[in-house]
DNA sequence: GATTATGCTTCCGCTGAGTGGAAGGAGGCC
DNA sequence: GGCCTCCTTCCACTCAGCGGAAGCATAATC
């Protein structure tokens, strides 16, 4: 729009987001400073574009100068299709586990070559967790992420056990062995992990088949032992699971359109 | 930006937001049209921005050609500090009451003049519930909104007892009955419900005080009848708000910054 | 209390990014 | 074929946006 901008190309709705995109969960509040900076933009085109984003309701400026998220976007965020129908028929049974274990349970599906985490029920137990809805972890370190990466395409598997970051010292950061564990995953119907994405933290996670039989999503728990109970919450997972499939089954009865298209 | 516009003056972030907004819980899904129509901009204008948000993750375009909200400002929507220390802290008591009584249950807030579900678990039974997370309801016919509204400022009570829309044959419309009703919320410390949201719904609802004795958010739950068990559903209630408000008072004990500035 | 540093706000001349009417597809229905 | 609806592309006009620079406020340093 302007005669001297120094990156000639890019629209005024790009730069917007760009500024909205600068936020993430290790950034919540950003200073104008900040803010240019990591959105790239000089400051006074910052400032101007910050000011027509909060005038609008899409941030929010702080009393003392810093920008967070603003409520309408948090509004709009949940009309996302984001596995709408799966977090809903699942709600109810991750509850039923959480009543019967007390644990921390978590939904979650495959992103590209990560873990994204669509639901989480804390549990009581002071377990350390890491993971939060939304957030997204490596898929080697972790039970659901176990679970999904012995059931992902090849190219995946692939691009995922070429680089084994190491995040504890109980990571499985060797391609053999992971890949072994895998195939046990995929013989057993579970994976669990202990220690291997935070310390203190052991999970054990299944998989929920799709009516076609591919695995659309894994259901886990995280708990500071497995050693005790691990037949039970197994049993409980798997309950869990099947009555998701089977009620996601039933759902899709009317096979009408693409997923999430039930908004009425 | 352009020479021709019909509305100068407006910004063209301002337009991008206009078309973001456009969708709600009612418009989850919007044809190019719809869009333009809703946002009140041309449709080659309409077009042109959608495509750029498209480029930028905040809209997705399905292969209909249907617009809907994009994953990426789901995760934005999710940084939003939107009461996140009160989500965080209450959610581990949320569950307990949801594994004692199976119903629904809900956490909520005052937002001007409605209230403002923030977090919501399921039942097992089948009681016909209307909110969800993120939506906004009338406070006069909800059991959480007469809790939010019994202990809210003058102004608002007087803005909302003003005007009290019918919703079912149950609703209380009589600005006198609400008061009374209001009154006895205060000196019980709990509300009721029956059948004034929704036909075959009753709701049971506590306030959450804050440190400073002023209430900041309600707990309830929704069943299909209260006849039964008043008693049970509320100690349940009062056990866990009084639970939240104390984790509440603890974690304030270090009285740093404004609310929700934890993120590390 | 002067000096420096840092971060925010405002100003303003230049110009190409944005605008939207209009024309041209692409389907769907009768 | 004719008609309708909805989407896409084109293009001449021009003002909204650009961002360097100067000014301002506050806080740290000497």
């Amino acid at each position: 729009m302007a005669g001297n901008t120094s990156t000639p190309g890019a629209s005024v709705v790009s730069r917007a987001l760009a500024l909205l995109f600068a936020f993430d969960a290790q950034h919540r509040r950003l200073t104008l400073t900040q803010l240019a900076s990591r959105a790239g933009l000089p400051l006074a085109t910052t400032h101007r574009l910050a000011a027509d984003l909060v005038a609008g309701g899409a941030l929010v400026r702080r009393a003392n100068g810093e920008y967070v998220v603003g409520r309408r976007l948090w509004d709009l965020g949940l009309l996302a299709p984001v596995q709408t129908g799966l977090r809903q028929v699942a709600s109810p049974f991750l509850n039923d586990i959480h009543a019967a274990t007390q644990a921390t349970v978590h939904l979650a599906v495959r992103e590209r070559t990560q873990v994204l985490y669509l639901e989480r029920l804390s549990g009581r137990a002071s377990v350390p967790v890491v993971s939060t809805v939304g957030s997204r972890l490596p898929m080697h370190a972790t039970g659901v992420g176990k679970v999904l990466l012995a059931h992902a395409p090849a190219d995946v598997q692939e691009r995922v056990l070429s680089s084994l970051d190491r995040i504890t010292p109980y990571t499985v950061t060797q391609r053999a062995r992971l890949e072994r564990q895998l195939t046990r995953v995929r013989k057993d119907g579970f994976a669990t992990t202990e220690e291997e994405m935070t310390l203190g933290a052991c999970s054990i996670a299944v998989p929920v088949p799709g009516p076609d039989g591919s695995v659309v999503a894994a259901i886990g728990i995280v708990v500071p032992s497995l050693k005790r109970d691990r037949a039970r919450l197994l049993a409980a997972l798997q309950v869990a699971a099947s009555g998701v499939a089977r009620t996601l089954a039933n759902e899709l009865a009317p096979p009408g359109a693409d997923a999430a298209s039930r908004s009425r």
